[in-house]
DNA sequence: AGTTCCATGTCGCGG
DNA sequence: CCGCGACGTGGAACT
């Protein structure tokens, strides 16, 4: 087996399980290794057959080359629609209950607007703290170094609308990395570890005053 | 089929594909979607079976629920050992070669430290150029913006460091994007584009001096 | 089509 | 075991 695309690759001769879907993509697989296919191919390609060697080709160039010695087991079935996966509980969630309740992140800090807009894209929320001055909430699920920069980037913006300025940053995550508080708290951003289940026991309790 | 664990989700019920491998490992596909399964277990964790109802568990609490309807086709095979798959030309092989031989980046170039180390991380190569000024040199397979980004939070790190200052940097890749090109010329960043084969050349050259 | 950012990312290495 | 960064990241949303 052999892979010629972004890198370089190839497989010894071994025992192999190789799934080709509807889609067109090829993956095989080891006996471990997790979910993720030892060589693979993504649709859309081509896959060609000749004699034992399949040669899979998509548009970029990229290049499978599978040479088959023994099939100890072969079959097809066509699996119909699916009806796709529903998820709860990632960014967007967390960013809806804490646009609902941001006191969990600092005391008396209220929201002005959610998914402020700025020219280089929107803050996730932008609040005004109990002093009466201008905080921009950046929300990530788990807080790393792309996150601050982000933040930082988007209070470089804001700090020069006269009519905001001085907005100060909170980096808000579920888990907040070592390395991005350094950085954070290097450049003036307070970081704030929030608890998500105690987020939505919050949200139930403020849903209640209603 | 059910997930509860780093967040939740449910599947619509429907014709699936489900992989158990030796590891113990649970995929369930649906037939498109790339080489990704729709939900998924990996080891190490513990399957019961109760009936037509599985259960996935793994150390962390992470949940797998999957319900049966009926089952079409079902098969096993043992795979045997996995030699492993054997990858050419990633970063670190780049980093190494260039280490050996830094004059390939720039004429007079020399190494004082492979991963120099600073609070934020470690600094591919820090060099020491013709005029005897410092340099940092920062390695990726392909330059994107990310890189220049990175390149530029160690420099401001750096560049305290009375000792070093003032480091300038080098961002060196196989290929360089347009877009981190323009960010880095525009932070006084040199770019440089370096040929791999020319470079296993070079360093086998270098090697033979020996 | 190109770009940006999320992800149950996964994977591998070093402390 | 955890922290951290690379990855053939993949994939979706948005321009």
């Amino acid at each position: 087996m052999r892979y010629e695309g972004r890198l370089n690759a190839h497989l010894p001769w071994a025992t192999r399980l190789i799934m080709v879907k509807a889609d067109g993509c090829v993956a095989v697989h080891a006996d471990g290794g997790a979910y993720k296919p030892l060589n693979w191919m993504n649709s859309p390609n081509t896959l060609s057959e000749d004699g034992d060697i399949w040669t899979v080709i998509n548009p970029k160039g990229e290049k499978l080359i599978i040479e088959f010695g023994e099939v100890f087991f072969e079959t097809a079935h066509a699996l119909g629609e699916d009806p796709g996966l529903v998820k709860d509980g990632v960014e967007l969630e967390l960013q809806r209950l804490l646009s609902e309740t941001p006191e969990v992140i600092e005391a008396d800090l209220s929201l002005i607007r959610r998914e402020f807009p700025t020219p280089i894209g929107p803050v996730d929320l932008l609040c005004r703290d109990a002093t009466g001055a201008t905080v921009a909430v950046e929300i990530k699920r788990r807080g790393e170094i792309d996150g601050v920069e982000q933040l930082t980037r988007y209070l470089e913006f804001l700090n020069r609308d006269t009519r905001l300025a001085p907005v100060r940053g909170i980096f808000a995550a579920q888990v907040i990395k070592p390395q991005a508080k350094l950085l954070a708290e290097d450049r003036g951003i307070v970081c704030v570890e929030v608890d998500y289940e105690e987020l939505r026991g919050a949200d139930s309790d403020f849903l209640r005053l209603f």
